[in-house]
RNA sequence: GGUCUCAUAGCUCAACUGGAUAGAGCAGCUGCCUUCUAAGCAGCAGGUUGCUGGUUCGAGUCCAGCUGGGAUCACCA
């Protein structure tokens, strides 16, 4: 037991009041049943019990040889004699109800307040890399986009909060058929129409061309096929699949024309995507293109064929055999020597620990329709000798659905990702104005809380859902600004900080210390801690999970909660100075907690809204 | 067809990884603005956790089978 007069808790993350009781615990069962005890489970009180953490004792009753009622009985006396920490406790069934002393709360308080870096590790000297986005160029970022970005991004922040340093980065696909698709309606259909032109973005220039491709292309089918041409031959001699099959050649034999213009199209896409993910508030350290890697991994396999690691066929292909791994086989080099997908792949990740020779793992943020994709680039990875390929993770989630279904961009139910943000934003604009909150802001101020609202809208409404399971997006529903939205958590921290600027205005010095000759908190201000106090361990599972919605969650619970203190316990009116200034010192916190946990998902907080 | 995955309130999602009477939001109904921001708070109503068995002190959670969605199984990416 800690005896130390000043503090019963250590200040030193990851010691906080949950272990410190759990060893106590532990101590208990010693004591009692002369038996060590590892795993213990604690849980959070059902709020129509006293108390704030509960143990349940069904597990004990082996070595207590008690019933679970009496064990929890004999544990709560037992720690309410010898460990400071518990002032009451209560049994119901088989689990033990503990109440922690008020002034542990408070110097759990005044610790985390003494804290300036609550809820962030220090660095620990890892490195990890986290990929996310890697769109194809031929078309404008979309929802589905939009998911994988947030994801991505709030994934890479995660761990950044844990002490990692990050690598993010992602993966242009910029070449192969589906631009060249573009490029070949571009240049039957475009009469030199730029970006600069037609006054559009460059990757809805270059989507547009690939629209009017496949257009195109299926009329041509069509007519082929009235002429009584089999469909299998005129979907291949339809005349501009052929000039876009033609391009690719000519792109690969490095033609000079054809490389100018690839590059140029390529060029206003990026463009385009530069505004796009600028809105989105992502960004990346190092862009790696399929262009440049596309041609790695062929000496890989061809040196994993000579250790006999892969196999050739008769016609020269060569393979691996994932049949004792539960798998199938999986073509690795085409038969003319050509790399596919996979080839690629293992090239590219064998470049990124060459350019990050620190990085102990990679994060793919891509979707569950490559799951299958992956387990084989991993299980590759490792049979080629690479020890990281361990610590390589699918970060792998669900699809996003619309009310009407899946996206299809050939039925243009495709939700595009600028439109969206501005229809989020002029929402949150129109909302703004309707509550009449914008008297006193400029402009640019207005325009500002919009972007923050609306965004944050959106990437609450995309990231609160567990990333693993597939999920419906409801454009009605997502622009919506009250419950459990982000928005909710922007207004709660909007609305502390007008607490702030008021004490500020009466001089009113925040104590977090103030508490400790205070007898009893509010029950209100008791449910706040305790949400507080679980901040560093939710950002632990977060990470663990891959999983920014238990932080979306975890933010959502703490404001709901401050929401009540705040409505049941008026500060302003309360006429003992030192539970004023705790107050003070307790919203603080709060907020700040709140603009922590949000900025994980790349949300930012208004002052006011 | 093989493999993987999902199914919880009218709708969208939670449920601390096997624990108490399964919780929130939206939609519906009822209250609360002369006190710090009502984008809020309090309350009512809403459930055979797809179905059938099993495992155990205890199952939404684990196992088997069934039903119904989805993904994947290319010398595509």
């Amino acid at each position: 037991m800690n005896t130390s007069k000043d503090s019963i808790l250590t200040t030193q993350y990851p010691m906080n009041l949950d272990s410190l009781l759990r060893s106590e615990i532990q101590k208990a069962v010693a004591a009692l049943f002369n038996q060590s005890v590892e795993q213990l489970q604690l849980q959070p009180t059902n709020a129509e019990f006293e108390g704030s953490h509960t143990l349940v004792c069904f597990p004990l009753t082996k070595i207590s040889k008690l019933k679970p009622e009496e064990t929890g009985t004999a544990i709560g006396n037992y720690l309410v004699q010898h460990a400071d920490i518990v002032t009451r406790f209560n049994v119901v069934k088989g689990f033990l109800n503990l109440v922690i002393a008020d002034k542990v709360w408070a110097e759990v308080f005044a610790s985390i307040y003494a804290n300036k870096k609550y809820g962030v590790l220090p660095a620990n000297g890892k490195e990890i890399m986290v990929e996310y986005s890697s769109p194809n160029t031929n078309k404008p970022l979309h929802l589905g986009h939009l998911r994988n970005n947030f994801l991505g991004y709030s994934v890479a922040e995660l761990y950044k909060a844990t002490g990692y340093t990050v690598h993010k980065v992602q993966i242009i696909n910029d070449r192969g058929i589906h631009i060249c698709k573009s490029m070949a309606a571009w240049k039957l259909f475009g009469n030199g129409e730029t970006p600069e032109s037609s006054g559009l973005k460059g990757d809805k220039l270059v989507g547009k061309y690939y629209v009017e491709f496949d257009k195109n292309y299926k009329a041509q089918v069509k007519e082929l096929v009235e002429k009584g041409v089999s469909e299998a031959d005129a979907e291949k001699q339809a005349p501009i699949m052929k000039l876009a099959v033609d391009m690719l050649q000519k792109w690969e034999a490095k033609d000079a024309e054809t490389v100018q213009r690839w590059k140029t199209m390529n060029g206003w896409v990026y463009n385009g995507f530069d505004v796009t993910y600028k809105r989105m508030g992502v960004d990346f350290e190092k862009l790696y293109y399929e262009s440049d890697t596309y041609l790695l991994g062929k000496d890989e396999v061809l040196k994993g064929l000579e250790k006999g690691i892969f196999f050739k066929k008769e016609d020269g292909s060569v393979w691996v055999d994932l049949t004792p791994d539960g798998l199938d086989q999986k073509v690795l080099l085409r038969s003319d020597g050509t790399s596919v997908y996979m080839t690629q792949d293992i090239g590219t990740a064998i470049l990124r620990f060459r350019d990050f020779p620190k990085i102990e793992g990679q994060v793919y943020t891509v979707g569950n329709e490559q799951e299958y994709h992956f387990k084989v680039l991993f299980l590759i990875l490792g049979k080629l000798g690479y020890e990281w390929a361990k610590k390589c993770y699918h970060l792998s989630y669900g699809m996003v659905d619309l009310p009407t279904g899946k996206m299809k961009s050939r039925e243009g139910t495709v939700v595009d990702a600028d439109d969206l943000m501005q229809e989020m934003v002029d929402a949150a604009r129109a909302q703004t104005q309707e509550l009449g909150k914008i008297d006193e802001m400029s402009k640019e101020e207005v325009d500002d809380l919009a972007e923050m609202i609306g965004l944050s809208a959106l990437k609450f409404f995309l990231l609160k859902v567990d990333p693993k399971k597939r999920m419906m997006f409801d454009p009605k529903e997502s622009i919506q600004l009250q419950g459990h939205t982000g928005p909710f958590i922007q207004y709660t921290h909007a609305r502390i900080k007008a607490i702030l600027r008021k004490a500020a205005s009466m001089n009113i010095v925040a104590d977090a210390a103030a508490l400790t000759n205070v007898d009893a908190l509010e029950v209100a201000e008791r449910e706040v801690l305790f949400k507080i106090n679980q901040y560093p361990n939710k950002l632990l599972e977060a990470v663990k999970e891959y999983s920014p919605a238990i932080v979306a969650n975890y933010a959502y619970e703490l404001a709901k909660e401050y929401n009540q203190f705040y409505q049941a316990v008026p500060i302003f009116i309360e006429s003992d100075p030192a539970k004023l200034r705790f107050r003070i010192a307790f919203s603080e916190v709060t907020a700040a907690t709140l603009k922590k946990a949000m900025a994980l998902l790349g949300i930012r907080m208004p002052e006011r809204m």
